[in-house]
DNA sequence: CGCAGAATGAGAATCATTCTCAGTAGAGTA
DNA sequence: TACTCTACTGAGAATGATTCTCATTCTGCG
């Protein structure tokens, strides 16, 4: 637990401090922060859930194998989450250790768009709780729980017929 | 809206009422239906969400190419719901609006297994309410909500080691 | 019966993701 | 500084779930 790192610290200093946390984690399991690495974890600080084709599209200098093989060194060591809904590409974001910052996703079933949402932390307690009682009665030891709220985003929706 | 059909009705009914809605949806959408759609209902209906593989192991006489275009066009129907996890096949169930049955999904982040489970209603419209608030301050149309749990199931939590 | 459009199934094609491998860079060390 | 060891890189090949193609078979209907 060398490497634990309170999402409150992060959360209250800046970029710094996220590379620090950054750093700390992946020495922890043993590999380096390197350039690609931070080139990453940079793009993924600037915006929300991103697909591999857009954070390439960010970073030209990536090389297509190597953003692969970094995500999921990244998502192995905790730095980054990998969410999948029903589109082709899978999209990347911080984990929420690192951001501080517990969140829910809307999700545009047409066009993939994926944005960031909170709940009322009062419901989220009630959530947690009960999603507790849920998972022990089926004998799972819960890890985390995804919100995903389908729908149309204001684009799709728009009268954009003929 | 010639097809449409209350939930209330079929949970009332046994398979037969189902199919019989299964039977309605397809043919709204100009299509028919056949034995081998008919044959996937049937899996659908006796177990949880299933892979293709898995549909494919209980109906053997299934061929795949055909197993996956028919999952389609239920899909495209609203008879089938193609649900995607972090694991390598996705997985069908039967609409919630054929079984009449809210639920949510435990998950095992390690063998991929995907259980059914409810919430207490008073969460779940407490739920349904804050959504509704969030996805519209978002610009969304509200389809619907998936909520999963992620854990370990009892057998990847076993102590198997060595 | 006979036609037309839909469905089937075997295999090929697609495409996101992962793997391979030869070359490179970086940390430690003397 | 030069050396070594190891991890990292990137181009391209390989993998594998899913979709497409197409020739054949079925089905409902006049």
């Amino acid at each position: 637990m060398s490497a634990s790192v309170t999402s409150s610290s992060i959360a209250a200093n800046g970029d710094g401090a996220l590379h620090a946390a950054v750093r700390e984690l992946l020495i922890a399991a043993g590999v380096t922060y390197t350039s690609n690495r931070h080139a990453i974890v940079e793009v993924l600080l600037s915006a929300g859930p991103l697909t591999l084709p857009e954070i390439l599209h960010e970073r030209k200098d990536l090389a297509q194998s190597s953003a692969y093989r970094n995500l999921s060194v990244l998502v192995e060591t905790g730095v980054v989450r990998r969410i999948v809904h029903d589109h082709d590409h899978a999209r990347f974001e911080l984990d929420e250790q690192l951001t501080g910052h517990h969140h829910h996703h809307l999700v545009c079933s047409q066009c993939g768009l994926v944005v960031d949402v909170d709940l009322p932390m009062a419901l989220e307690q009630e959530l947690d709780r009960a999603l507790e009682r849920v998972a022990t009665r089926s004998g799972f030891t819960l890890d985390g729980h995804d919100l995903d709220i389908r729908g149309k985003c204001t684009r799709c929706c728009a009268p954009v017929r003929s």
